[in-house]
DNA sequence: CGCTATCATCGTATTTCGACGAACAACGAC
DNA sequence: GTCGTTGTTCGTCGAAATACGATGATAGCG
């Protein structure tokens, strides 16, 4: 099948997708814009070290992007990989 | 948070389809139409009980539908369940 | 330099996932 | 009733996910 690679990749996508607490840094990272991850993880129900696994996952998953700032650490969504996964839904 | 139930209800529907046998399930039945389970396990890469099992996790996450027909089980998207995730997705 | 702040990573315990084969249930044909 | 077919559920086991605290790494302040 043609599309077998590109499913592989989505599933990867919405697999990251399927905890609360990474769909949630999601929808901080788009409703608000880019944030520091101690922004971030002041607002979820887990410790910094988890948070900061979350934020790793969604990362190597392409829906996040993440640049030094400092001693901060900048995150934000990775626009494109969430056009693809609209583009994919839409087909649905 | 407004949303904090209704994320997690997506959540649980993001993590069904993080799986690419079952992204590949609801890709079936979305493009194909509805079917029966073995004509759905045949295009799978596994056996008949965990092509089962992978039906029930996506009917548990309300994605699809199923009903006995005789001998057979007939499955099929769940429509307004895909509308309900389009429409979330298209938000991001 | 030492010190603090900010995050990431490591180590680990627990839980959940995902696969299979074996056993079970439901239906139709006979 | 007994088969044969279809599909689910059960039992099990290794792999992966998830959480935490402890440790490590880096940047800026003094």
């Amino acid at each position: 099948m043609v599309n077998r690679r590109k499913d592989e990749h989505m599933a990867n996508a919405f697999r990251a997708l399927g905890h609360p607490v990474r769909l949630r840094i999601v929808r901080i990272l788009n409703d608000e814009g880019a944030s520091f991850a101690g922004d971030i993880t002041r607002r979820l129900p887990v410790v910094a070290s988890t948070a900061s696994q979350h934020l790793k996952i969604l990362r190597e998953a392409g829906l996040i992007n993440d640049a030094a700032d400092g001693p901060h650490r900048y995150y934000s969504v990775n626009k494109q990989a969430l056009l693809d996964l609209k583009a994919w839904v839409r087909k649905l």
